[in-house]
DNA sequence: CTGAAAATAGACCGAAAGGTTTAAGACAAT
DNA sequence: ATTGTCTTAAACCTTTCGGTCTATTTTCAG
């Protein structure tokens, strides 16, 4: 028997999910969770076999789930649900040990095989992803993320003229001179190759840092 | 019996959803369809009694099949479902004639109860959807989303300025004077009561102008 | 037909943003 | 000790942006 545990923010998603998953005779649904606190909370109570995280969640999401379960060393294989391939975040994803990534555009017996795979010990990787994502861990470091190469200081300057502050009231905030916020700015334009701060803005959303 | 089908452009939560429905034994799935063409050709030659259509889809989208439907003055009742509430699609979809809007969120006992209600004659909305589409409804043109204050032109201009187009270069697209933009800018900003173009970027994300 | 709204644009101004150079203190790594 | 990065900042400059005023043309509803 493999046991699982289904995490999925939608319960429409997860309920279906469960029902796809409960047709085969060998697998053992232990729990459904609806966030990624209750995911967590069930594989550490329950130790399924593998979990099946969906990877954007309100709150805590799949990425964290997936951190806190290595660094806690649980011995439960996780399988990424998600809906949309965004290469930074399965790299992520596969640093952090998923062992399987999957699209919810797949066939459903995909998902099933995958689990069966997994659980023998094997990797299921989406093939577009792991292409692109391989390539990114081959040329190793230098590119990565271009956010890793912004300073903490140059974070703070971001998030806030991402927000729509002007050079003057991110100066007041931190507590720096005028001079110094544009000096950070024009370094980080030319880290990320960025023209103004409109593409700053839609930048820092598109990664989170907002 | 009350004869269905389903569209949803994810397999895996599309035989999720099949699954569900399967078990309400006064429930009949017809076809399930993963793009809005096969669901308009669903739809016609099996003339279901209710479909369950996904609004997001790449292709033909759900807002194009309810328009379709409608049009055809085919008898099939549409509910919808959805990820996200977006008031402007939820209100679009009401006046296309949808007759239920639900979200993935919800538990999928009221997807039931949504089919059976809305089989009957009734409708089902979403209660925080229809309130402020019901308001907008109300409150008829005049300052319904501030988006629609503005004139053909200013969104043109927004969605580019959006994106991080500086005056300058809308100009060109637009083959206007740089002037004229700033005038179109200005006037945008005194109507959405906002400061900056950073401001004007997150509104416009915001409000899926781009 | 007429008045209102929209789109166009020129001119001018001051403020904000962006670019460049130079420099100095803090702190970590070698 | 020295190299390097981060952070800070001044001075100077150009470009872009935002505000204001005026004015013409178009278009559409009353």
């Amino acid at each position: 028997m493999i046991k699982l545990v289904l995490a999925d923010d939608h319960p429409i998603v997860l309920d279906g999910l469960a029902q796809i998953l409960k047709l085969e005779s060998d697998f053992a649904i232990l729990a459904t969770c609806t966030n990624g606190e209750d995911a967590l909370t069930s594989v550490r109570t329950l130790r399924p076999d593998v979990l099946v995280l969906d990877l954007r969640m309100p709150g805590t999401d799949g990425l964290s789930v997936l951190r806190t379960i290595k660094k806690d060393q649980i011995g439960t294989t996780v399988v990424l649900l998600t809906a949309a391939l965004d290469e930074k975040e399965v790299l992520e994803a596969i640093r952090m040990g998923a062992r399987g990534v999957i699209l919810k555009s797949m066939a459903s017996r995909l998902l099933v095989q995958c689990i069966r795979k997994v659980h023998a010990g094997g990797q299921w990787l989406e093939k577009e992803s792991v292409a692109s994502a391989l390539q990114h861990i081959l040329h190793n470091q230098t590119s990565t993320t271009p956010a890793a190469a912004l300073s903490p200081r140059e974070l703070d300057v971001v998030k806030m003229a991402a927000q729509g502050l002007r050079n003057k009231q991110i100066a007041e905030k931190l507590f720096i001179s005028e001079a110094t916020v544009k000096i950070h700015l024009h370094n980080i334009y030319e880290k990320l190759n960025i023209g103004n701060r409109v593409e700053l803005s839609l930048y820092a959303r598109e990664k989170g840092l907002v």
